[in-house]
Parts: C-alpha cells; sequence; structure tokens
DNA sequence: GATGGCCTAATTAGGACTTCCGGTGT
DNA sequence: CACACCGGAAGTCCTAATTAGGCCAT
C-alpha cells in the first residue's frame, strides 16, 4: 500500500447498511467519548506497540500509529501506557458494532497490506450496556512522511528518555494527511459509503451527520480534493458496461469472460502494471480469493500497489474502481472529449469527468446558460464518479437535491420529507421545516419554502428534479440515481423504511428490557 | 538589463442559489 | 380569499481560473 485512500470509515450515518445496516442518526452513533473518556494528557511518547499521535481532545478520539500486522492486544498495552490506565476489562470494538478479539489483527479484519497505519479510538463505556469499549472508529493509511515522522519523533523520544528525564516527552505534530482504509468494507456498507460520497456533503466538522472527524486533517484535503493519497471513484463506464454485457455486480459471480473482460479493461486502466491477460483465466470466486502473493506473481509491477487496490475495492466492495484524476487532468480530458467527435455522448462514459459532463450537460436551466446540477465535493473517499463536482462553481459546497437527498436517507427526517413509492417521487410533508433545515445548512435563517421551492422549480429545466403535478409538495427526481449514487429511489426508500422499522424495533426491545 | 521561474494578491467568470414579485390555478 | 405554484429579474455568495505584479536567480 502506499498514498492510496481506501473507502473512509468514519460518517457511515447515511446508509450504514451492514448489519445494523441503514442510516444510523446522529443520535444514534455513539457520541465521542468525552464523557466517558479517560482523562488524557497529551504526552506522546510510547514504547512497544506502535506511535502515538496527537489525541483530539475535542472529540475524544485518540490517534495511534501501529503495524496492523499485530495482534490488537499489543495496541491495548500500549495505550494502557499512554493512558495510564488499566485496559484489562476493555474490549475492541468496530465502529461499535462488532467486537474483535484482541487476539486477531487488523489484516484479518480485512486491511490488507502491511506497515502502520493510523487507528483512531475512543475509550468508553457504552451507557446503555455498560460494554467497556475500545472504540476503533477508524483505520487510516498514514501518508508516507507521516510515518517517516512519527518513526523520527519516536527516535527523537528514545533519545530524550535516555539522555534526560522517564517524563522526556517527544510530541508529535502530525497534522498531514492520512488515508482511510477500510477494516470492513463489506459490499452494502462500501456501497453506503458510496451513498454518502455521492451526496457528497462539505460540512464536514459541522454537519451533524458527522459524528466522527480526522483529527490528521485529512478531510479537509479530501475536501479540496488535494493532498498526498489517492482517490478512489467507481468507475461509470465499467458500471455501464457490466449492465450492458450483463455482468453480476459481485465479481464472486463471474465467469471467465467476465474476468477477462475485466483484466482487458485494467489493462488500459493501469498501464503501469504489467498484467497479462493470459494469466487470469479466471472465474470470479478464484479471482476473488487471489492472495496478496498469488497476485504479485500475476502482476510483478504494480507501481504503488494500485492495482492490488483496484482488485481489493473490487473484491471486498463490489465495485470497479478507478482514480480520480486531479481536476486539472479532469478538465483537460474534459477539453479532450469536448474537442473530439461525439464527445458529448463519449464523455459521459469517461472516467475521472466531473459531473458536469454526466449530469450537467443534461440539465440546462433558463436562467443559466450553463448546466445547473453539480455535485460538489465529496467529503468522502470513493465516491460515484459521476457524482464528481468539477472545477468551477460550487464545488463544495451542498446543492439543494443533494441535501434532499440526504434527508431522504435519514429516518429522522421522516416526518418532515419522505420517499412516495418508487419511482423518485418524495413529499415535503413539512415543507417550512424542510427550508429551515437547508437554512441552516446554507446559513440562510430567512429560508422558508417560498424560496426553497424557487430554487427547486430551477431544476425543473434539468433533469434532477421535477413537480409531480396536482400534488401538492411533492417532487420527484427525475434523475438516474441509481448512476449517480449507485442507489435507485425505491432502494433508498426500502432502506430508510427497513431502519426505520428496526429502529423502532430497537426503542420497543429495549422498553421491555426495561 | 533581460529573461524566466515562482509566489501571491487581485480580478474575472460562472454556477447555484436567494430574494422579491407579479401572475395563474385550484 | 388563501395558498400552492410558476417563472422572470436582479442580487449574493462561493469557487476556480486567469491575470498582474513583485521578488529572486541566472
Amino acid at each position: 500500500m502506499s498514498d492510496q485512500d481506501f473507502i473512509t470509515t468514519d460518517e457511515d450515518d447515511y446508509l450504514d447498511v451492514e448489519d445494523n445496516s441503514l442510516p444510523e442518526n446522529p443520535e444514534d452513533f455513539p457520541p465521542p467519548a468525552r464523557q466517558t473518556t479517560a482523562p488524557l494528557d497529551n504526552d506522546d511518547y510510547l514504547g512497544s506497540g506502535g506511535f502515538e499521535l496527537p489525541f483530539n481532545a475535542e472529540d475524544g478520539v485518540i490517534a495511534h500509529l501501529i503495524d496492523i500486522r499485530e495482534p490488537l492486544y499489543n495496541f491495548k498495552t500500549a495505550l494502557e501506557k499512554r493512558l495510564g490506565l488499566g485496559l484489562r476489562d476493555y474490549d475492541f470494538w468496530l465502529q461499535d458494532t462488532q467486537r474483535l478479539p484482541e487476539n486477531t489483527t487488523l489484516v484479518e479484519q480485512c486491511v490488507q497490506g502491511e506497515g502502520l497505519v493510523q487507528i483512531n479510538v475512543e475509550i468508553k463505556t457504552d451507557p446503555e450496556t455498560d460494554l467497556k469499549k475500545i472504540n476503533i472508529v477508524d483505520v487510516l493509511k498514514p501518508a508516507d512522511e507521516v510515518i517517516a515522522e512519527a518513526t523520527r519523533n519516536h527516535r527523537l523520544a528514545q533519545t530524550a528518555a535516555a539522555t534526560a528525564s522517564a517524563s522526556a516527552t517527544a510530541r508529535t505534530r502530525l497534522a498531514s494527511v492520512a488515508s482511510p482504509l477500510s477494516p470492513e468494507d463489506d459490499w452494502e456498507s462500501s456501497a453506503g459509503k458510496l451513498m454518502d460520497a455521492a451526496l457528497g456533503s462539505e460540512e464536514l466538522e459541522d454537519s451533524p451527520l458527522s459524528p466522527l472527524k480526522s483529527p490528521t486533517g485529512y478531510d479537509d484535503h479530501a475536501a479540496s480534493g488535494q493532498g498526498p493519497f489517492t482517490r478512489w471513484v467507481v468507475c461509470s463506464a465499467f458500471r455501464k458496461e457490466q449492465e450492458r454485457l450483463n455482468i453480476p455486480t459481485d465479481p464472486m459471480d463471474w465467469q471467465r469472460a467476465h474476468v477477462s473482460h475485466w483484466i482487458q479493461w485494467a489493462q488500459a486502466q493501469f498501464p503501469n502494471a504489467s498484467i497479462d491477460s493470459d494469466d487470469w483465466r479466471l472465474d470470479g470466486r478464484q479471482l476473488c480469493s487471489l492472495s496478496q502473493d498469488e497476485f504479485k506473481r500475476k502482476v510483478p509491477l504494480d507501481p504503488s500497489d494500485m492495482m492490488w487496490t483496484h482488485v481489493e475495492l473490487l473484491r471486498k466492495c463490489k465495485f470497479v474502481a478507478v482514480i480520480q484524476k486531479s481536476p486539472h487532468a479532469e478538465n483537460a480530458s474534459t477539453k479532450e472529449n469536448h474537442a473530439s467527435a461525439g464527445a458529448a455522448a463519449a464523455h459521459l462514459l469517461e472516467p475521472g469527468l466531473g459531473s458536469n459532463g454526466a449530469l450537467g450537460s443534461q440539465m440546462p436551466r433558463k436562467t443559466h446558460k450553463k448546466p445547473p446540477v453539480r455535485l460538489g465535493t465529496a467529503k468522502f473517499t470513493v465516491m460515484s464518479e459521476s457524482a464528481l463536482g468539477n472545477r468551477t462553481g460550487n464545488n463544495g459546497q451542498v446543492q439543494l437535491w443533494q441535501f434532499l437527498l440526504e434527508l431522504l436517507t435519514e429516518k429522522n427526517h421522516r416526518e418532515a420529507i419522505h420517499w412516495i413509492g418508487e419511482d423518485g417521487e418524495f413529499k415535503l410533508e413539512n415543507p417550512e421545516i424542510v427550508a429551515q433545515l437547508w437554512g441552516t445548512r446554507k446559513n440562510k435563517p430567512s429560508m422558508n419554502y417560498e424560496k426553497l421551492s424557487r430554487a427547486l422549480r430551477y431544476y425543473y429545466d434539468g433533469d434532477m428534479i421535477s413537480k409531480v403535478q396536482g400534488k401538492r409538495f411533492v417532487y420527484k427526481f427525475v434523475c438516474d440515481l441509481k448512476q449517480l449514487i449507485g442507489y435507485s429511489a425505491a432502494e433508498l426508500n426500502r432502506l430508510v423504511s427497513e431502519a426505520e422499522m428496526r429502529s423502532s424495533l430497537n426503542t420497543n426491545h429495549n422498553r421491555l428490557v426495561m
């Protein structure tokens, strides 16, 4: 692994489709360990078990560098040393959902590769269950320079400890980027992340949907689309090919011909990797069970493990990912495409293009010559390619349709706005509440439904949202949500309904227990 | 002194609304 | 008559791209 940006594990609040599946709302999400976190200092040095990173007092998250091949009990020991606490009664939890045996390693928890990763944890006692948890909220792949600096600081600290006093500290100043790894990239949760990504809310820190944030500054980079790491995006071109050729979403179900088709595509996509298609006469099952060693034998030359990462995303997340091009490259490619004949249609399929290509061109607006609908910068790492913003306009700013989608994927806003049926229709059950929420998000306190509806009417000329005639407060997403964010309206509706149902069941269960 | 590279600040362009308002339909 | 809805017009806010100017090295 190198400076690669995997699917971030945080902020799965819209669609955590895993076992609990669905959008966990802010109030459902375990709060930062502020109240229950043991008092911590910021003295950083520690001996074995990794390197310390700054403790984020703001949200109670402790960042720590550790070799992912080390068993978790080593990490616990390191934490005990660092915090001066006994953590014997504490168990490791992954994002509050899955308990991890401490004799296992992160590698066993689906984090592939080797070397140092940054683990963000919170020490807490679950107020409901009284379980004592070392809750892993994030596993991040630090940039090389972060590791180098941590190592350097570690050595400095050791020297200081040896020469000065036992209290010598080496304060690491690691405000640089880290690349999130996913410790549990099953398909559904990843898909949920795609959803998050596509929604692309920019208000990472302020958003109530963002209970977690990286103490490393990753998010800033992610939000700005810059930073020394790679963004992976779902390749919409391949997705269309999949649909056209009936290639199953799950690579496990691929036949040899599908794998063959994919590897030929990959050859073009990863020209620097030594891919010999003859080595890939496999079916999907074989592909998915490929070990890293076997992969390396097939692809001995794989700069920055790009191809390997791609394969991992394919196997674990069930999507074909490509590297997001830089805005400049993106723009250049857009220009090239526009310059070429038939570009308008062709560039929709071209990887790395901004959504203006995919969406905007379809959505002219009367009052503006240019396409009205564009996604802002996504706060997440893996996103639907077509959902990426371009380099102009409101990049980084949430758009109304995104915001509405966001609300529509949260069960706790169903009283204000909810899906109707399976065709993308939705109703503002309480338009003024929705308007207020929108106004809050945009820092427009005087926002009301009248103004919000005007903004919605600007969408009518495009292919994003239309009005459902004759139904009060009912609008409809007329765009291809499946293509855009990976979920159709029907699926979103179903998922949110399920989440709500589960939530009410849990509530009832808790009532019974109490 | 001329040229080129780099950096930074100012300007410009454009997108996505926001605000206001007159009008229509139910 | 109330209210949802429509759409024109002007303005605001934001981001990204472009341009201008200063500094420095060659």
